[in-house]
DNA sequence: CTGAAAGCGCTTACAG
DNA sequence: CTGAAAGCGCTTACAG
């Protein structure tokens, strides 16, 4: 071969040479828990420092058949609840001595051919931040024992775990609160159509806003992109029917909602008309926003990711809600 | 459907079983340009196909010594600017089918124990973002023949390749804008005192300020931190000498400066203090805050990485800047 | 083009 | 507690 291959590593045979005893005495020193006496451990300890010895992961993994290795897919990176909600989940997976093998769960087509690249990485779990897998795949990964789980997701048939906000009660909250504050039209900017967490909430605001009494909401598509959202707003706005309130599928949304209404159609928010968001992302409370939202706590969110793919051999798809509260602050209209 | 299927995982020996040919011949199936006929190679295919087959990388890795994966140590991820990075380095990965090991570069503490972690990974190659290494951790990769880039840092001595913008051209320019603006009392918000960046935006603009006539800037710290740039600025505005235009180490401060200016001190900004960035996140251009500031591009500043990584065995390090540009909206007053 | 065989760097029964 | 040995699932000379 043409190419540079790189230089022959330090192995336990090395170490073992070195400290005059056997390889499988170096193994148990690194292994906690193993059956080694402390002097043993403490001749391989040095010799292994002496030499630079960093015992192969990959060699590891092969004979566990565990990799330490979780593989995370990120879907709108634009949106800063992934972000935060990745941190948090880095944050636990680092201090559980595991990695975090990210790719790029492109929702818009079918992102199967990546996450099937990812499996023969041996990785321990699956952790699907707004992506979804296919049935094959799914399949697959409870054939080869891989825990799996939707983060702010589900599937349609509910056959893979999933921990999500409850987006129901949340939207069906945020009805009550706006019909409570008097307004009269009532208008959702949902998500991505085919996204099970923008059908929950849009189904909350309806059967909070009917429940209410209210008529059912005008209604717009930002297919949670920012400009999706800007275009959808100026839409509604520039109805002759302009909505006096709008719940957008996410604050991600909400911010752009808000920016339109504010800067292109000089609308005093919180007083002409009320914008609320859903997630509570950290810039919700700058006071450029103030948005009125329904919390996500990331890292409950993330806790409860992780407990789930611990639950390894589990006959049954758990899912769990986390519970979120209304977060009142100025871009909407309170009731009286 | 097939039967009870066995948990153990299949080999490429039970491909070979089923297909009647020897396990090189599965193996020279999913090795591209070996030297194999079409016809074994459809029927090594179709028995992988009937059992599910799917190369095991790890077993690949152990003596191929490539993992084919990338480890990637990220800083601060409330700063927009790095999601935006690490999206556009995860794209070009994911097209080379590489893959992505994300690592918790804690930029407070020492994160070499993470990253000897990752080295055990056999990761092919490091890319650090606003994170740095040991001298001592930059020679076992140099050893061990994997590239290092650190993406918007530097090392004290030059010794690991790096991809930066051009903050000190930048930073000048931007004091050159502002003096010419006729601004009066300039102050500098700093970010971490030991960052490469940070100290190049501040010489940057000490040497503009100068070159120009003016005098050395007013200073607070915000260490990066969006309620540590808040704090120093209301630091500024409340001394005595109030600075007329704050000139903030990146985007991300900026804007919690432009925040408290214009919501707690009531300032118009732009007109009666102006307030500078660096960056140009996605955000800067919205309406809500209209930054002015100097571009990194982060596109380009992922292709340089993407660059620097494959020149794998260089001897000496590289070192690119990235141009930007003034990017010039309303949160600074302009130059007649 | 093809197969038998060695070996990548480890873990883990198995004996002692 | 310790070591010799088998083996994890592959790639890659080597011979045919």
């Amino acid at each position: 071969m043409a190419g540079t291959r790189p230089k022959k590593a330090i192995t336990a045979y090395d170490v073992a040479d070195h400290a005059g005893v056997s390889q499988s005495a170096v193994s148990r020193t690194f292994t906690p828990g193993a059956s080694i006496s402390a002097k043993t451990k403490a001749k391989v300890l040095a010799s292994a420092k002496a030499l630079g010895y960093r015992p192969n992961f990959i060699a590891k993994s092969l004979i566990t058949r565990k990799s330490g290795i979780t593989g995370v897919a990120l879907g709108y990176a634009d949106n800063p609840f992934y972000p935060a909600l990745m941190e948090e989940l880095m944050k636990r997976l680092s201090r559980q001595g595991r990695r975090f093998l990210l790719f790029n769960g492109d929702p818009q087509r079918d992102s199967d051919p990546e996450l099937e690249e990812i499996l023969r990485y041996q990785v321990d779990a699956l952790i699907l931040m707004s992506s979804t897998l296919s049935s094959h795949l799914a399949a697959d990964c409870k054939d080869a024992g891989i825990p799996v789980v939707l983060i702010n997701r589900r599937t349609e048939d509910g056959s893979t775990s999933s921990v999500t906000g409850d987006n129901f009660v949340g939207a069906r909250k945020i009805a009550e609160f706006l019909m409570a504050g008097g307004h009269q039209r009532p208008a959702f900017l949902a998500g991505a159509e085919n996204s099970s967490t923008n059908r929950e909430r849009e189904e909350g605001f309806r059967a909070g806003l009917s429940a209410a009494g209210g008529t059912a909401p005008l209604r717009a598509c930002g297919n949670y992109q920012l400009e999706g959202a800007r275009q959808a707003t100026r839409e509604l706005l520039a109805s002759p029917d302009r909505p006096d309130a709008i719940f957008c599928a996410n604050d991600h949304m909400a911010i752009g909602a808000l920016e339109v209404a504010r800067y292109e159609f000089g609308l005093d928010v919180g007083r002409e008309i009320s914008i609320v968001g859903f997630d509570d992302v950290d810039m919700a409370a700058w006071p450029s926003f103030d948005l009125t939202t329904y919390s996500q706590p990331v890292n409950e969110m993330a806790e409860a990711a992780m407990e789930l793919i611990d639950l390894e051999e589990k006959a049954e798809p758990v899912h769990r809600r986390i519970p979120g509260e209304l977060i009142i602050r100025k871009s909407a209209r309170n009731p009286k």
